[in-house]
Order: structure tokens, then sequence, then C-alpha cells
DNA sequence: GCCGTTTTCGGCCCGACTGTTTTCAGTCG
């Protein structure tokens, strides 16, 4: 469900990129529903996907005059929509779609195996207009006996209304990878499986995961399948044919499992893997060359004539088209095929790179563990260096620290240096807030007697645009702050970004040589990806944290890691792969 | 609605599964 794609009373001030992509998207959804041209219906989604991916604000773009329609999939139409959009706030060819449609009728699609045709004949045919009218349509007999339906389809959705009506939130990645784990551990019980892989959303490594894709070799269908289906906590067999089977679990999570034969393993772990978009560009490629990729395999077609040519291996289907192996986090027809075109993909980042982690709290404030507990449990993941950056004051509810309080921190530091080895460094840090009239929480002659300084927005997050874009300048322009901490603020499922104006904390992050922040807590991944793309452009230092709570709190430095590496970021990009000392120079040139 | 050293018109990725059909449409990924 799309949402509304504008605020009443917003409109004056035009609209930022995040609401003109969901106004095409709701177009979209809309058209669809009315049974239009489905290429026409791709191309506003393929409008949106472009516009969500641009690292500077099309409202700016417009004022400027640039040429939209130099932007992949943006023609004269939906550059002139755009300009309206930025400009106005309104779509008037929008306006006419919603009135077409009323509230509550495209809830319908949410349901497993509702599509648009289907949503609109209960629409036109016996007047549904929101999942309850549905409910009693089903219960009382009457959507069977519309044409194409039958007893079953009322059956399956009168169970699919529920699952509708939850949330219907995608799943952090970190759940998804315990499913995952547990699923590979229950399927060992199976001695037919030569071979198993998860593909889909998980492998690419997303911030969220909608559904599992799991993916087997085996000549004995039969008997994974009958594995699979034993699997704890399945709420019901969705399907099951030759090939394909797919249930769903009681959390409502779904599992799709592909049998596939040995010499199709490769071209089908590249094909669910993903992503749609990436496989689009794949799959013209090989037309264009005269051949075929499916699930089975790299076919050549001569005529009606079809030979298979690969398939085994991935590596071998992406050969037949002169293409690299991508890491599957890269595989979002972003900037990939270019990389490939050059001879060159970066080489992403890997947890191993990493040599400190530069966010973290202790029982001084609201952490579990002390320091020497952190220190320990930070030498015992082979980490380098570590800085304890405890909340400042303002942060009452976590009993943040005052001057007095963080300087005799340091000075326990201090202490405690003296008796680590020489291999392990502790560095005096702080998480400063800045605070909602501007400024920081601390005195600059304290915040001086850091070694680093993260600065971060905790409260007053729901400023207006300008205020709170102010405030984080603010910050860059303080001497004494080395990086900023989740620099939008969001909680995935849960808060949007702060509206904050990021290009221009960019240009100033530039201009003051300082570091943004990837938080690689599976909740906040923040910066985003395409963020932390923009700022590895700009040449904007990141630095990768898991800002820990606790001893575990450390272990979600994987998370980061994933969302740098669909990013684009190399080793190179990041700033505590350095050693500290390299680290520290950078820093007092800076 | 977009796009083009094969095209300014005619393409736009492709197959599995289900339920309703009697040869296929709709949905999904």
């Amino acid at each position: 469900m799309s949402k509304p794609a504008s605020d009443e009373g917003s409109s004056a001030e035009g609209m930022d990129n995040e609401r003109i992509g969901n106004a095409f998207d709701e177009v979209a959804d809309l058209l669809e529903f009315t049974g239009s041209n489905p290429f026409r219906v791709r191309a506003y989604r393929n409008a949106s996907r472009t516009i969500r991916g641009l690292s500077q604000s099309l409202r700016d773009a417009v004022d400027r005059g640039d040429d939209l329609t130099q932007m992949e999939g943006i023609g004269d139409d939906l550059a002139g929509k755009i300009i309206a959009l930025a400009r106005t706030g309104k779509l008037e060819m929008l306006e006419e779609l919603r009135s077409k449609v009323p509230d509550g009728v495209m809830a319908l699609l949410r349901i497993p195996g509702v599509g648009p045709k289907k949503a609109a004949l209960l629409f036109k045919e016996l007047g549904i207009k929101s999942l309850d009218e549905l409910r009693t349509a089903c219960e009382q007999g009457r959507v069977r006996e519309l044409k194409g339906f039958g007893a079953k389809t009322e059956e399956g959705i009168l169970k699919g209304i529920d699952v509708a009506a939850q949330a219907n939130q995608r799943m952090f990645w970190s759940e998804a990878d315990e499913i995952a784990q547990s699923l590979r551990r229950h399927m060992r019980g199976c001695p037919r499986i030569e071979q198993l892989e998860f593909a889909g959303s998980y492998r690419r490594g997303q911030e969220t995961v909608g559904d599992l894709d799991m993916l087997v070799v085996s000549s004995e269908i039969a008997t994974v399948m009958n594995q699979f289906a034993c699997y704890p906590g399945i709420a019901a067999v969705i399907g099951r044919g030759d090939t394909k089977m797919s249930v769903r679990l009681d959390s409502g999570l779904q599992i799709d499992l592909r049998v596939v034969p040995r010499e199709s393993y490769g071209a089908a772990l590249q094909y669910f893997t993903g992503s749609k978009e990436h496989n689009v560009v794949v799959r013209g490629m090989a037309k264009q060359a005269g051949m075929k990729i499916n699930e089975y395999g790299v076919f050549r077609v001569d005529g009606e004539q079809e030979t298979y040519v690969a398939g085994a291996s991935e590596a071998e289907v992406y050969a037949t088209l002169g293409l690299p192996l991508f890491p599957p986090e890269m595989r979002e027809a972003r900037q990939e095929f270019e990389w490939a075109r050059q001879g060159e993909l970066p080489r992403l980042i890997e947890l191993s790179d990493l040599r400190g982690d530069l966010h973290m709290h202790t029982t001084a404030t609201d952490g579990a563990a002390s320091i020497e507990q952190m220190i320990a449990a930070a030498r015992k993941r082979g980490l380098e260096y570590i800085a304890i950056t405890d909340h400042s004051q303002r942060v009452s509810m976590a009993r943040g620290l005052d001057a007095q309080r963080v300087l005799a921190q340091w000075a326990e530091i201090d202490r405690i240096r003296r008796e680590l080895d020489d291999d392990f460094v502790l560095l005096k840090g702080i998480e400063c807030d800045i605070l909602e009239k501007g400024g920081m929480d601390l005195p600059d002659e304290v915040l001086a007697q850091a070694d680093w300084v993260l600065a971060s927005v905790h409260y007053g997050q729901r400023q207006s645009r300008a205020e709170i874009t102010e405030r984080i300048l603010g910050a860059l322009d303080n001497p004494y702050v080395t990086a900023i901490a989740h620099p939008t603020g969001r909680l995935l499922n849960q808060r949007e970004p702060y509206e904050v104006d990021l290009e221009a904390v960019f240009r100033r992050a530039k201009e003051r040589g300082k570091i943004l922040e990837l938080n690689a807590n599976p909740h906040r991944l923040d910066l985003n990806d395409l963020h932390c793309a923009a700022a590895r452009k700009l040449g904007i230092p990141i630095v990768i944290s898991t800002d820990a709570h606790s001893v575990n709190g450390l272990d979600v430095m994987r998370y980061g890691i994933l969302q740098a590496r669909r990013a684009g970021l190399t080793r190179d990009d990041v700033i505590n792969t350095r050693p500290w000392p390299q680290l520290r120079k950078m820093l007092r040139n800076a």
C-alpha cells in the first residue's frame, strides 16, 4: 500500500524525492488496478526507483531547470509530472485516479493470490471496498459465484485476509538470518541434499527480508519436500508442485523451496537471488547475444533450437555474457554493469578488514558491561582498538555524563591504558548530544580532551528540515567533533528519518573533513546504502560502528558490513579498517 | 510510458503453480 503522496499544507513547499517516488508508486498501483497497459505501469515503477536512488534533491534540480529526461526511465511526460509534483505537491492525474478507486480497495491487493484483476472484479461486481466487506462476502458465499472464482479461491481469500490485515512488515535481516540458519540445520537431516543455499533479498543482504528462498540440488525431490514439510513452526503449506513448494511460518514469514538438478544450480541461484532489476538487464544482454537465460541455464537460441551452454555455477552463467561474478550485495542494477564494462568491480569491504570499533556504551550510562569487559570482548573479536562513547548529560534517561563524570571516566581510561599491552588501544570518546536549540551538550574545553567525539541527535527529532539541518551543520562546524553518529535517526519499520537535508550535511562534512557513521545496529543501519554510496562518491570517510550496549552488541558489526557492501564501499572508504596510528594521523590532519 | 549503431514503432524477462478451466488466466517471484 502506498503512502499518501502529499500531506495537506505541505504542498506549498513542493515534495522531496521520497514523496515524489511514493506518488509514482501510487499511480502505478492505481493504473494496474484499473487494467492499464502493464508496461505503462512499469514505467512509473521504474521512475520511482530511479528517483529514490538519487543522491540529490529533485526539487533543487527542478529549480535549477535541469533536464530531467537525462535520468534513466524519465521521458518528457514523466519529467513534466515530476516538475508538477516538485512545484505544487500535486498531480492532477493521481487525483483523478484516486477519485475512481475508493480508499480501502487497494488493501485487497495485499491478500496473497489476489492481484489487480481479481481485486477489480470484486470491486466492480460486488462493490467490495474493504477487507471487512470482503470477509463478509466470503462468509456469505457470494465470492465463489464470480466468474473465475470458486470455492477454493474463496476459502483462500478468507485465510489471506488475516495475512493482509497484519502490519505486513518485512523482517529484519538479522531475524531472517536466524530462521535461515535454523532451517539449514533442519535440512541437514535429509541426506539426499547435494547443495543448499538461500537466495533472494536475504542473500543480497537487504536491510529487511520479505520472504526466504531456499534452493536445493537433489535428485530425490519428494524426500527433500517431506523434510521441509516437517520443519517446526510451519503454519500452512501454501503450495506443493513438482519442483516448488511454499510454506508460511507461524510468524507470517513465507519460505519458498526450489529443487533443481545439478546442471541448473548456478542458473537457479543467479535467477532467484535477483534482484529483479538486475536480472532484467542480464536477460536483456543475453537476448542481444542470441541467448536465453532462465532458472535452468543459459541456452543458445538458433531458430526453434535451444542448446544448453552453461548453468552449473553462477560464475559460469555470468561468464557466458562476459560478466564477472557479481557479489550478491551488488546486484541491484545500479552501478555494477558500468563497473563491469570498465573492468573493475570494487573489492567490497569484509568483516575481517575492520580493526576497531568507535561507538559503544558502558555501565557508566545505559550499557550493560564495564570498560574492562568491553575491552576483553573486543580483543576476543580480533579488534585492535575501541573508543568508549557513553552518552552526554542531555540523555537523562540513560544517566548521560556531565563534564565532571566524563572527565572522571577519561581519568579511569588513562589508568586502564597504563595496564594495557601495546597491541590494544583504548580511546577516550563521547557520544555528545546536539542540543535542540543548537550547540553541543558539553563545553568545548571538555570535548577538546577526547580522542574521538561523536555528535548525535536524540531529542527534537521532529523539528523542521531547516532547524534540524542547521543543528547538524553546527555540530560539523565544531572543531572537536570527529563524526556524526546515526545521521538520519531512522529506525526500520518504526521511525522515519529526521527531515534533515543530507545533501547539505554531506557538503559540510566534506568541507570540514568530518566522518559520517554507518551504525551497524540491524534496526538502524543508518546511513542507508544509497547515502553511503553518495558519501563515497564525494570522498567522505565512513566509520562503521556497533553502538554496542553490551558485550554481545559488538556482534552486530556484520550487519553493518552487509550494508556497506550494498553501498559498494571498499576497505579504503571506511576509516576503522586502518590501524590506530594511521587513523590518528588522519584525524589530526583533518 | 520509455527507448533505440539493427528500430521513431513495436518491443518491453520468463517460468511455476493454482484453480478454474477443457486450453487458460491470474498471480507470484
